[in-house]
DNA sequence: CCTGGATATTTTAGGCTTGAACTATATCCC
DNA sequence: GGGATATAGTTCAAGCCTAAAATATCCAGG
């Protein structure tokens, strides 16, 4: 094990410790949360957390969504909400509309059962983040947002920058 | 929808906006850096984050883990870890080493191959950990560090509180 | 018109994840 | 000892998720 430290060490003088610590932290504190929310989201209304989610996105917008949309602010592929969005279809949550200017799009909306059971749903999903965050103060919390907006930029930043046709090409 | 926002004011007379913005943003950006991860093990080495943590997870032990450490340590299910052990055993990875005192456990730990095979992705994961955090400060990570940590134990403290048997009963 | 590229969505195969039921083993305590 | 209880892991069904390939539609330029 010296031998690989030793050499990771060469290849790579900045091991980025503290980076790394600070990203498993965040990661945990978001892993726990999201955990737990899922926990209670399934024992008390018997929901999964990725439709509780696309129903918060549809509640949002009272002219209904794309998939297209949906996908992006979800930020998960576009075949995962097309499976979403069928199921949810299927217990009536939600309703597609094809539209006739564009045939290739559908926009999803909530059907008045689903903006009724999102409703029922998110007051308590409120309530239980506020308990989660009670330790915060205010302050705790602006200073939060900041960071993480700070972070978000930072990230967005070292993505795009990775991506193809973004220089970083060396020819 | 009018009657909606009411009745949940009326049920739920503070909606913790605040603390739900600050969740939503702490979400995102974990998702975000969680994904280019993902998508650059994959592309780099051919590996999936659940896999590479498990690793991680074990490089740190040279003894080996039990499957129930990797479990907590990991946040994730008993069944979960099984399955990784399996298939990562299966490609020679780690190996399981059936203990003579409790023959309930087993204690799992990195081959020399899984070893240098980790150490080989270690190096540029944390590479890019410092990349996507190269626009903080030094300062904004200890920030950031400490107000986590807080975070950790307000989670830690209202997930406790929902468990079964910690007060909150009325009887 | 009509072809080629762009956009929106679906499909598919494979892997991850959970919760619950189950097996096997250990430990406590009478 | 021997049964009750707890602990460690496994299995299984169901659902989530991705990447990549496939399908369908639109649009722009010749």
């Amino acid at each position: 094990m010296p031998i690989d430290a030793e050499t990771r060490l060469q290849e790579h003088p900045d091991d980025h410790k503290d980076e790394l610590r600070l990203w498993l932290r965040l990661l945990t504190c978001t892993t726990m949360i999201e955990a737990e929310i899922r926990t209670r989201l399934r024992a008390r209304f018997g929901v999964t957390l990725p439709r509780f989610d696309l129903m918060a996105q549809l509640e949002k917008s009272a002219d209904g969504m794309t998939l297209g949309a949906l996908s992006r602010r979800m930020m998960v592929s576009n075949g995962n909400i097309t499976g979403l969005v069928k199921s949810l279809a299927v217990d009536g949550m939600v309703e597609r509309i094809s539209q006739q200017t564009d045939r290739r799009t559908a926009l999803v909306r909530l059907t008045c059962k689903g903006r009724a059971s999102f409703a029922a749903m998110a007051g308590e999903h409120g309530d239980w983040i506020g308990e989660i965050f009670a330790g915060l103060t205010h302050s705790d919390r602006e200073l939060l947002m900041e960071h993480l907006a700070t972070m978000k930029v930072s990230a967005r930043n070292a993505i795009a920058a990775g991506m193809p046709g973004s220089g970083e090409q060396r020819c």
